[in-house]
Parts: structure tokens; C-alpha cells; sequence
DNA sequence: GGAAGATTTGTGAGCGCTAACAATACGTGT
DNA sequence: ACACGTATTGTTAGCGCTCACAAATCTTCC
């Protein structure tokens, strides 16, 4: 009968509950994880002890044994943007509603170094599973080789074909946005891109050009942009040369705010002269001046989406993954396009 | 002569790492340690058996003979901020620079059993200290009675006295703010403030007043909002109605760009007619139209700082915190005024 | 009433690692 | 050559938990 240490400063343990439940270690071990082989009354002394000595299952040495550490790996670049932040939220609440800790690495920067660094160090955390929010390519690609070694989602943009992840239709959601704007009687729209290398904002080019296409419009040049308000701004001092643009598509809400303001500024007004569309679906839309049209993503629900996606692979992937089942799952949610009114009928 | 076990599907474990470099397993451990203890031609065997094997130390039987976890925890609530999820970027950045890792929790709620559910979650996972990016009096009440049982900092608002944490000075930056407008000739400056229970917006308020009443300006009734942009929309619609307003100052950005809006809509120009201050400065805040005057924050240094801070603790609190040195300690940030087009000379 | 079965509990081993101590190797001065 | 101190290495014993199995208890039914 080994004697508990009755006080100190130590946390209590698993003997110390069964000590004072009068029963062996097995026995709590048996309640605290839910076995049906222990009989209620038994299982009312346990809890009572748990509960008198504020125990706590040490979950280093659970997982020590089990191999499982109830923990997934969330990689996440650029939390700043409002997008990400989202997801990362989304993400949490999943995780934990299916009692999962998370663990977050971010990156500054998404070379292939700070990928391989970021899944080196989550796997040194034991994960059981990491969610990737990243967007560019060359991320994706580094990510893309390290797969077999843990399972692993993409949340946001999605590269079909070599990483299973939860996405928003991007494609789908450009074109809504300029078929709004020719439905409107725009002769064409005009486009603000994200960097190149990330996906979404390849996706949200493709479906700007297609949209123009299939209704036989002329595809202007698009410009470049970086996601900020500011290259927003620097594109639309660009645009101004041009009076023959009365509508423009931004890849984003900040950039179609920079825009907004950078045409406001060379004496164009939103939206009688030019109409202006954004992508996201910030919070702050409806009230900036004027209100914006864009093409909102559900960002938490495809955090949620994607961690579920996650743990399904987490639970095939037991002991030995190799030869998965659906190796390339995706899960594409549709976006909505919101019209306020920062677009409106060209005013000739 | 244990056989260690050289394939199968099995993580490579320390003993297979001694039995390839020919050493026992504790001087493995040394090397991983960086014991000084070890030859340098020896070290450089086992380096290259770790290497060869691809072998990772198990962090859980780490923690279990460690009782550290080299893991510290983050509480936030509404990541969906911008200025959280600033916080939380430069937080994680000053963990991992410091060799630990990062698990967070992210509340829905402030209320009391939300705030102790999340303290639990983190203490069972062991964390040795919390960073808690929160906002609400209450929950800080809540939080402050958690804080004997682990190390804790508040990142952000700051309660001094109660909890040690890294803070702005909000007062300060609210001051500069309406004095900024006096300046520029307001009679006095009318204020949209955040929610009535969360700190920095009190301290903001405080601020304020603080500076109408030291320059004997008439205090004006305080509008309520709730950080929304929206709510600043219905804080302009409110402030539409009375002529004699000629300068706001909104609690932080998102509300004074829809006071912007609000005012716009309601034929009162900015800054011609009414000028506009916000709080925070968020990177679309010289973009918006007009750019806003705003305070700026520096949110990512102030994750940093306060991650030092916990760091401190957790270094002193080691097995019997008790009776800490100075237990109440608190960095302050002074915020810097950034003046833009948005708030200009009274235009009468 | 007692054997066969089901239910509930206890026992021992070991997960992979570090901490303490023991044991060796290596030099140095006498 | 010897003892002695110092570098370097090895040995043993857990950390707190779960797993596999053994033991004890309670049923049930002939």
C-alpha cells in the first residue's frame, strides 16, 4: 500500500485520488476516461476525490503513453490580414468543441526555410494534425513535400490536387462580381490583383478574365497590388490616366478602399463616375463612403470546415497513413456577392 | 546490451540513437541538453546519429521528467480585432524566440465561466504562464483571482494593481487626441466611446474628459458605441442633429470611420465640417476617405513587451512562486498621434 | 448450493526521457 | 610508479499515466 503524500506542494496525482476513493489507480484511471466497467457508485467516489483535490490529469504523461497528445498544429502567415484571423478563430472554436488543444506557429515570411521550420517545430510538439493558412505558392509546394510526414489541411486557399484543405470558390466569386458590374452596363471592369503568388489572388484573376470573356468584353490590363490599401490607392492614381474605366474589381476590400480613396482624390467620384468591387467582406464594408459592393467569404465557417476535414484525416491516419483513402479531399464553400453601393450603372 | 529496434514504422527513439553512435543514451541526452560534459569528437557522433536517424526528442517524456512544457498560453478574446490579432502575432513571435511554444484559447464570451474554463484548458495542458489579451472589467476580476495559480500577463489593457501586464497609455493618447483638435480651434470635441466595461475604453473616455476639462471646455454628453464601424454610423446619425458639432473623437478606428460615414451621409463634410480622430491606427486608416487622424498603437511591440514580462515570471515563480518580488508590474507604451487629413481647422 | 459466465477491480510493466549517483578515463605532481 | 583531482561516460531509478492481463466480485440458472 504506498503511502500518498497527503499535502505539499505537489500537484496531486492518480494515486492520491485513488488513495482517497479507496480504490486502485486503475480505477480513476478508469473514470477519467469513460470506461463503462466501473460500477456508479464507484464512480461517484472518484469524482468526489477528483473534485475535493482539484486533480488534474498530468496530460504529459497521457500522451507520453497513448502517443497521442490531443493537439493540432495551426501554421498561420500574416495574422494581421482579416481573412487569416478569421480562420484562425474558426479553427480554435472547432478544435476545442472536439477537444483538441492547438498550437500556433506564425510566419513572417512563407519562404520554404520557415515552412519546413514551422512543420519541424509542430512535429516536435507531437501534433497529431496541422492546418495551414497560407497562400502562396511556393508554400504550398514546400508544404505539399512534407505532407506524408503529418496529416495536414489547407484552410483558405486551397490547391486542389495536392493538398486536401476547405476553400472559398474564388474563381466563382470574381465572376459574380463582374457579371454585377456588367449586368450594370459596364463595357468592361477593370481588375486590381493580389500578389501573384498567392492563390486566391490567381483564382480571382482567372475569374475576372473569364467573366469578361464569356461575355466577348475587352480584358484591360489588370494592375498588380499587394492586398493593402495602399497599393489600392497606387493603382487607382494609375487608373485615373484612363477615362475610359467606370468599373474596377479588386481582389480585396482594402485594395478597393485604397482604390476608393485614390480615385476620390484625382476627381473621381464612386460611384458615379467609376464603380468599385471589393472581395472579402471586411466588417467595416457597409460603412466606409461610400459603402462597398463586395463578395463576402464566411471565413470563421471555413476555418471550421477545414478542421473538421482535418480531424477525419487525423483519425485514418492512426498508426501508419500511407496509401490514404480520398488523398486530395476538398471542401469548396460558395461566396456571396453583397451589392452596396459603391456600384452602380455607369453614369454617361 | 538492449537491441535497439533499427526499422520498422517506430519513431527513432534515444536509445537508437546511442546504440548508432556507440555511447549510452544519457550522453545523447547531454548533447541534446548541451551538457558541457561531453567530448567534442563524441558530440559530433551523436549529432550526426540524430541526423541520420531523423530523430526527435519526445517532448512529452520531456515535460513528464521536466515538469516543464516549454509552452506558454494565450486567452484571447475577439481575435477578430485588429488590434488582438496584432497582439497575438507579436506574442507568439517573442515565445518562439524565447524556445517556447504557443497554445491558445479564444473566447466568445468574457463572462467569468468562460474566462476560468479557458484558464483550466491551458493549466491542464500544463502551460507554464498565460498571456491574457483581454479587455473586459469583468473578465479581468475573473482572471485576477486565477492568478496565484499560474503565471499571468495582461497584453494590452492593463489593470494596474491587480495584474502585471504590458499596456498603452490609452489616457495619454486620448489627451494628445482632443488636444490636437483644441489646437486646431475646436471649441471643444465631442466623443464616441467604446464599451462601458472595457478598459481602454474607460481610460480612452477618461482621457478625453481629462483634456476638455483642463482647457475649461464644456464636456459634451459621451455617445455609446461598441468598436463596431456600425455603431459609429448610429453614433453620426445622433451627432448629425446637433449643429454645434465640429470635432469628434471616436474610441478607435473602426467607429470613426463610421462616424465618417455617418456625417457624409447626413450632408456634413470631413474635415470641412466636422473633423474626425480615431484610435488605433490600422493600416487602411491613411487610405480611408479622408485619411484618418488616429493614435497609433503599437500593438506588435506590445505583444513582445508583455511576453517578456511573463517570461520574467515564469523564470521566478519556478516551484513556489508565493510571495513574488514586485508582484503588480506593468510596462507602459506611450501611443504617438498621426495627424491626417481628417480633422483640420474649425470651417466657419 | 455451486459452477459458469459476466461484471468490476487490481497488478505489473513500460512509454521516453532526465536527475542523481557510480564508474571509468585521463592527466598531473611527487 | 603512486595517489589524487578532474574530465567524461554509464547505470539506475523514477516522472504519471495507460495497457494487458490477472484477480476478485457479483450474477444467474440448473
Amino acid at each position: 500500500m504506498s503511502e500518498a503524500r497527503t499535502a505539499g506542494g505537489t500537484q496531486p496525482v492518480m494515486v492520491d485520488v485513488a488513495a482517497l476513493a479507496g480504490v486502485s489507480h486503475q480505477t480513476v484511471s478508469r473514470v477519467l476516461n469513460g470506461s463503462p466497467h466501473v460500477r456508479a457508485q464507484t464512480r461517484e467516489r472518484v469524482l468526489a476525490a477528483i473534485r475535493k483535490l482539484d486533480y488534474r490529469p498530468n496530460t504529459a504523461a497521457r500522451a507520453l503513453v497513448t502517443r497521442r497528445s490531443q493537439t493540432l498544429g495551426v501554421i498561420s502567415f500574416d495574422t494581421t490580414l482579416y481573412g487569416p484571423s478569421q480562420m484562425l478563430y474558426g479553427i480554435e472554436q472547432a478544435a476545442r468543441a472536439a477537444g483538441y488543444y492547438i498550437s500556433i506557429a506564425s510566419l513572417r515570411d512563407q519562404d520554404t526555410f520557415s515552412v519546413h521550420e514551422a512543420v519541424d517545430r509542430l512535429r516536435d510538439q507531437a501534433v497529431e494534425g496541422i492546418a495551414v493558412i497560407a497562400s502562396r505558392v511556393s508554400a504550398m509546394a514546400a508544404l505539399a513535400r512534407q505532407i506524408a510526414t503529418v496529416p495536414m489541411v489547407t484552410v483558405g486557399p486551397t490547391d486542389p490536387g495536392r493538398l486536401p484543405g476547405a476553400g472559398v470558390d474564388n474563381e466563382a466569386g470574381a465572376r459574380a462580381a463582374v457579371r454585377h458590374l456588367l449586368d450594370l452596363g459596364h463595357e468592361t471592369v477593370h481588375h486590381v490583383a493580389g500578389p501573384d503568388d498567392w492563390l486566391e489572388a490567381k483564382a480571382r484573376q482567372v475569374g475576372w478574365r473569364g467573366a469578361l470573356q464569356d461575355h466577348g468584353r475587352p480584358v484591360p490590363d489588370c494592375l498588380p497590388g499587394d492586398w493593402s490599401a495602399r497599393s489600392g490607392y497606387q493603382a487607382a492614381l494609375r487608373l485615373a490616366d484612363d477615362p475610359g474605366v467606370t468599373a474596377v474589381f479588386c481582389a480585396n476590400d482594402h485594395m478597393a478602399l485604397g482604390v476608393v480613396r485614390g480615385l476620390h482624390q484625382t476627381g473621381r467620384r464612386v460611384p458615379r463616375d467609376v464603380s468599385v468591387v471589393g472581395f472579402d467582406d471586411i466588417p467595416e464594408a457597409a460603412f466606409l463612403t461610400p459603402p462597398l459592393t463586395t463578395v463576402r467569404q464566411h471565413f470563421g465557417e471555413l476555418g471550421r470546415c477545414g478542421l473538421e476535414l482535418l480531424l477525419h484525416r487525423v483519425q485514418f491516419s492512426a498508426p501508419t497513413a500511407a496509401g490514404d483513402d480520398s488523398s486530395h479531399q476538398v471542401a469548396i464553400v460558395t461566396p456571396e456577392l453583397i451589392v452596396r453601393a459603391s456600384s452602380a450603372k455607369p453614369g454617361r
